[in-house]
DNA sequence: TCTTTTCGCTAGTGGTCGCTACAGAAAGAA
DNA sequence: TTCTTTCTGTAGCGACCACTAGCGAAAAGA
């Protein structure tokens, strides 16, 4: 669809300006004091949200800029006085993704010691946050990203995907450095296999799969991984 | 995106009946016998090839139809004369996937006396064709599912991945019955997750993993599975 | 009150979308 | 040749796309 009408550059210095100073609405006691003009009338954080929240459920392209505005309860004007355009709105939305839904995943993993049982938390746990009611389906981040005919926005999107990858690879390798894993286990396969059954899963979940089937799932796939050496085994179990 | 200039409702019958019998270019010996008009002037097996190619690639809604005229070579009447719309091309893209590429999963599974094996050859197959060099990567029926606008074209592609479901079901189920697998195995949670590796690599091989690791994920993703009962050991190893 | 600043609404911009009317070109039948 | 049938290319249909100019309204400071 090549984004149309993109040939701007100018921009007006003090309007980006506002909109940097609006993403944090207050970053001190009284940091940008008192606004001179008119007020906005609709709460920004709300705004993001639904627009988070159509951009989850249609994806990217799919969702057209009269679907944001609805959404939003307010004019196109509004929208891109506010956010920029339809990427910087998207852009901020992954970002606030990130903070909020998208963050069980990391969450999980960082709550146990070993590396088998953080992934098996953060995919027990997905399997719940997929399929929760009242938010869309499986994972943002995975879905807005296919048949998105702009460029950046799929490699944005991509490189966010390989980069949750080599996290992955180095928190297993630092359990194979400290003895967690068997020292001839494959990081990076284990790795592959743990996202390959991530994404699947949300996949699953957006074709129907029940938060019971894909927890069952879950629980399956980490039996394919090594057993832990006998030497680490009493550590991972104090009691 | 909604399709447009849909409210068409009478199309003209001959027309129609030219479309069905040209899907089978010769159904016997001398069929239709002689054609009345001007001939067409492209080849449509071939022009069928470069839209399967171009859908393969962009996903049904990324690919306009100004795209599949410029690959296809012809003008949009002869498309529209050849192959009816934009939906009905791409539902006999999705037959011809099925008949070539798209059957390579189901003839490895059928190339096994046993689900585990068949299964596992599949994976290891499908690790290789989603990476083949000359075409693009993953599963059409995957990939151009998302972030679709048309339901009716979303949901027959969900219908055709919950159908593979069931067969896998099937399968397991079959071999639980003669057992090859214990009965205690659960079918449906080891479809499940045969399915999600199978999304989940695809899915990957959009990312850029290469067919040597998607390989190693197969392998590592069936030690999950539940061993063989010792009675059906002996069959399973008949050299 | 008046001025300044910012907001939001109306009404559009050019562009691409899927799709088609129409006229000419190319074949067999008369 | 002339008629009929069918295909092909040009040219354009209305609808929707992302995006914005311009103006009046609203809220702050003076």
């Amino acid at each position: 669809m090549v984004e149309k009408h993109a040939d701007k550059q100018q921009v007006d210095k003090r309007q980006v300006d506002k909109r940097d100073a609006d993403k944090q609405q207050a970053d001190g006691p009284k940091a940008g004091s008192k606004p001179r003009g008119r007020p906005r009338s609709f709460d920004r954080a709300t705004a993001l949200e639904k627009a988070l929240r159509i951009f989850w459920e249609r994806g990217y392209e799919a969702t057209s800029v009269s679907d944001l505005t609805r959404a939003m309860g307010i004019g196109p004007p509004s929208l891109y006085a506010a956010f920029g355009d339809k990427r910087s709105l998207f852009a901020e939305v992954l970002v606030e993704y990130g903070r909020t839904h998208g963050s069980v995943a990391g969450r999980a993993l960082e709550a146990e010691t070993t590396a088998r049982a953080g992934f098996e938390r953060m995919l027990r746990e997905v399997a719940t946050a997929f399929t929760e009611p009242g938010h869309p389906h499986g994972c943002l981040v995975i879905h807005a990203a296919t048949n998105c005919t702009n460029p950046e926005v799929e490699e944005s999107l991509r490189a966010q995907r390989n980069a949750n990858v080599a996290d992955f690879v180095r928190r297993i390798q630092a359990d194979i450095d400290s003895g967690q894993l068997p020292p001839d286990a494959d990081a990076r396969v284990l790795a592959r296999h743990v996202a390959a059954v991530f994404q699947g899963m949300s996949q699953q979940a957006r074709d129907g799969a029940s938060a019971e089937e894909l927890e069952q799932v879950a629980r399956l796939a980490m039996r394919a991984w090594p057993p832990a050496p006998a030497a680490a085994r009493t550590e991972s179990v104090p009691g």
